[in-house]
DNA sequence: ATAGGTTTTGTCAAGCTTTTGTACAT
DNA sequence: ATGTACAAAAGCTTGACAAAACCTAT
C-alpha cells in the first residue's frame, strides 16, 4: 500500500507502467518505437515489450523536447542521441550507482536493502573508497537537496541513523593498537557528527588511536578526557562558526597544551584563524594523510631535537 | 514468588499440576513427549511423571511459540533447542561481572577492552540479556553516577558513543521482515537515545520492522515518515516531560492516527497522561512484550469485526 | 484461529502462517514459487512446505515490488536476485552457531550464504571476535575433517577461497599509516596462507603496516623485500617442519638482521629453536598482542639508550 | 482506434495426504 | 499410564479458468 508510487527503479517495465508513469498511451508508445527506434524493449518469452531504465529516460527526454515544441521527429533523434547509458552490470557496482541507490533506498525508509548496498561497496572497496566515493558525496547531495526543500526532514533523520549505525560499526576497535592517540568531539551545540566519524576512519586507517567523545560536547569534557589520554591531536567539528564563536577563549587555551584542529563548515570559514588551530577544509581521507605526514614529521623532529 | 500451590518440593511435578499451570492438557503434555521429545520427566517409583523445572520452561516457550503461529513440529524443535542452551556454562562471565568490567574499561577511555567485553557477552548470551543484564543496568548506574557528580562527562560521552555504536551494529537489518512497522524517535530536543535503541532492539526481537528516526526529532519529521510506512506503533522517547510539553497538542493529533507510545524518564512522570498514549514505565524487555501482546490482540480484535 | 499476527522469528513457517503474514493467498505463494522460483521451502517429513526467514524477505520484496507497478515476473526476479542475507536472527550471531552455519554453507559450496553469515558476524563483533571464535577454529575443523578424510579438495579448495577472499578483503589498506612495519611470507613450499593473513590483521588491528608476500616465497625475495621496507618485524609461516630445515641456514642469516617470528605447525614443533627467533604457538590474537608488547618495549628501550 | 488473438497472473476445485489435538480402551 | 484410533484443520498436486494486460494488423 505505501510504495505505489513511481521511481526509477530498474527491472523491466511492461507497457502499461510506463504509460502510466510518463503519461503517454500505449499506442503511442509503440508508435515512437516503430517510427522513430526511440526505444528498444527486450521481450518476455511471450512477447510482451519489457523497457529499461535508459528507454524510460529516453521517453522522458521526448516528452520534455515535444513540450518544448520541437516535432516528434526531432524530438525523438535528440532524445535517442542522448545517449542514455545502457543499464550497466549489475554485479560491478560503480561507486556513483552505489550512491545512487544507497540514496534510492534510504528515501523509501529501506534499511535493509541500505545495509545490503553497503555490504557489497565494502565487498569490492576501502573504507576510504567508501566514504569518497559514496558516502560523503550522498551526505553533501543530502544536504543541498534538503537546502533545496526536496527532501524531508525525516529521511535525513532516517538516513544519518543508518549511516552512523555503520560507520560506528566500522568503526569498532579504533582505540586499539599503537598508533598516536587523537580525540575527536563536536563542539557544544552541534549534532551532526556523521562527518567527524568519517574523518575518524580515514584517521584510524592511517594508524592512529581514536577516542572518540560524540555530538555536542563541552570544552570542559573535551580538557578532561585530553588531560587522561595525552593526545597528539584533538579533533574539534562544527558545521557553522556560530558554534565557535561562544568557546574561542577555551580554545586557545585548550590549543595551548594540544594540537589542534577544527573540521566541518566552520574550518572553511576561518572561524579559528590563527592560534596554530589546524584548518581541515579538504576531504576528510586527504586531510587526515596531511595531518599523519605532519604527525610523524613532528615525532621526527621531535626526537631529533632530544 | 511463583510456587504459592502445591509442590513436591524439588521433586518435579506431576502432571496434572503441570497441565493447570501451563494449560495444556495432560493428554497434549504426554503427546508432545512421545512425538517431539519436548520433556524428559523422571518416573516417580510408580511410574509418575515428575517434571523438572527445564520441562516447564521448555512448555511454556511451546506455548509461545504455538502462539505466534509456529506449527507445531517447529515449535517443539525450537523449544528444545533453546532449553539446551539454557544451561549455560556458569564459569563464563557472569553478567554482574560484565556489567563492571564495561564501566571500568569505559571509565579510562579504552575503547578496545570494551568492545572486547561485549564480545564475550554477546558469544554467550542472547540479546536480550545484553540489554537487561548489562547494558540498561550499567546505563542507569551511569546515569546516577553522573546526577551525584562522580563521573566526568566526558567519560559519559564517550561511553555513550561506544554503546551506541555496538547496539547499532546489533541493529543491522531490523528493518527486515514482515511484521508489523515501528517508527522510533526521540522528542525535540532530546539526544538521549541509548534506551529507544534498546527498546527498538527488544521489539526487533519480538518479530517487528523497525524505523529508527534518532535524537531530536521534529513533531513534522514524524508524521511524515509515519505517512509514508504507516507504522503499527509509534515510539517516542524523552527522557523529562519538559520535552513533552511543548508538543503536547501535536502528540494528541498524532494519536488520533496512530498507536502512540512515549518512552523514558517522561513516561514515569504521566507527561501525557490520557489520550490513549501507552506509558512505557517497565524495563524495555518487558514492555516490548506487554506491546506485543497488545498489537496482537488489536489485530485479532480487528479481524473479528471484519 | 485468531493470532494471525507476525512476530518472532524464524523455525520455519508453514504456508498458512506466512500467507497470513503476508497477505498473500496460499494458492499464489505456490504459484509465485513454482512459476518465478521465488522461494525455496524445505519440506517437512511429510511434504509441507517450510519457510526460512531469507523466503519471508524475498515475499516482502516482491509484494513491495509489485506495489511498485512491476509486473509479477519482474518483481519475482529483483526480489530473487536481492541475495537476501540471512535475516537477522539475534539467536544465530553466538560464535559458534555462526561457525557451524559458515562449514554448512561452505560445505555447500554457498558463497553468498557464506558471505551473508560473515557479513551478521562482522555487524555484532570485531575483528579480533571474527577471527579467534568463528574462522580459525573452522580451518582448523577443516583441516582435522581433511585429514581424516571426511572432507573432499574441491571443499576445501572452495572455502579457502571464498575465505581467503574475504580476508584480503578485511586486509584492503593494511599497508596504509605510521605504524610499526611487518613483513608477512609463508616459506618455500608452503601453500597455506589464512593463518598468516589471519595474524596479518591481527596485527592490524594492533596498529602494525603489513607487507604481505605471500604463499611461497623464496628466501631471496624476503630478503630484498625487507632491505627496501626496514621491517621491525618479520614474520614467516610453515604448517610443517619440512619447510623450514632446507633454509634453516638462510634464515639464520636473516634473523641476524631483522627480528623474526615464525607461525604455524612448525613453530610448536620447535622447528628453528635458538636463534632468537619468535615462535608464534598460540593463536593469532594473542600472539600478535604479545609481539605488539615486545615491539613497544623494544621502541621504548631504544629511545631510552639514544 | 478497433478487432481478434495471445500472454500473464491470480484464483479455484477435486482428490488425497499430513499434522495434531482429543478420545477411548486396556 | 500407555497405545491406538479418529477427525478436524491444514497442506499438497494437478489442471483448469478467467480477467486484465498485451500483441499485431487493419
Amino acid at each position: 500500500m505505501l510504495y505505489n508510487f513511481p521511481m526509477t527503479d530498474d527491472g523491466g517495465l511492461r507497457i502499461g507502467e510506463l504509460s502510466r508513469r510518463a503519461g503517454i498511451s500505449p499506442a503511442l508508445l509503440r508508435a515512437w518505437e516503430r517510427r522513430y527506434g526511440l526505444v528498444h524493449p527486450t521481450r518476455s518469452a511471450g512477447g510482451l515489450r519489457l523497457y529499461s531504465p535508459a528507454d524510460v529516460e529516453r521517453v522522458r527526454l521526448m516528452r520534455q523536447h515535444l513540450a518544448e515544441g520541437l516535432a516528434a521527429a526531432e524530438a525523438a533523434a535528440l532524445a535517442s542521441r542522448a545517449a542514455v547509458g545502457e543499464a550497466a552490470d549489475p554485479a560491478a557496482l560503480h561507486p556513483a550507482t552505489a550512491r545512487d541507490e544507497l540514496a534510492d533506498a534510504l528515501d523509501r525508509f529501506d534499511e535493509p536493502r541500505a545495509q545490503a548496498i553497503l555490504d557489497r561497496v565494502l565487498a569490492v572497496a576501502t573504507v576510504d573508497t567508501l566514504l569518497t566515493d559514496v558516502l560523503l558525496p550522498y551526505l553533501h547531495e543530502l544536504g543541498e537537496r534538503w537546502t533545496r526543500g526536496e527532501t524531508s526532514v525525516a529521511q535525513e533523520h532516517f538516513a544519518s541513523s543508518v549511516l552512523r549505525g555503520r560507520l560506528l560499526g566500522l568503526a569498532r576497535g579504533w582505540g586499539q593498537g599503537l598508533g598516536p592517540v587523537a580525540v575527536l568531539a563536536c563542539l557544544p551545540g552541534e549534532q551532526h557528527d556523521l562527518g567527524l566519524i568519517a574523518f575518524g576512519l580515514a584517521l584510524r586507517a592511517q594508524g592512529w588511536r581514536i577516542v572518540y567523545l560524540g555530538p555536542d560536547t563541552p570544552i570542559d569534557t573535551l580538557e578532561d578526557a585530553s588531560r587522561r589520554v595525552e593526545p597528539s591531536l584533538v579533533v574539534l567539528s562544527a558545521v557553522t562558526d556560530e558554534r565557535v564563536r561562544p568557546v574561542v577563549e577555551q580554545l586557545r587555551g585548550l590549543a595551548a597544551r594540544y594540537r589542534l584542529a577544527l573540521g566541518g563548515g566552520a574550518a572553511a570559514n576561518g572561524a579559528l584563524a590563527a592560534g596554530g588551530v589546524l584548518e581541515l577544509t579538504g576531504d576528510p581521507i586527504a586531510e587526515a594523510t596531511r595531518v599523519t605526514a605532519l604527525a610523524r614529521d613532528a615525532a621526527a623532529g621531535g626526537e631529533e631535537t632530544e
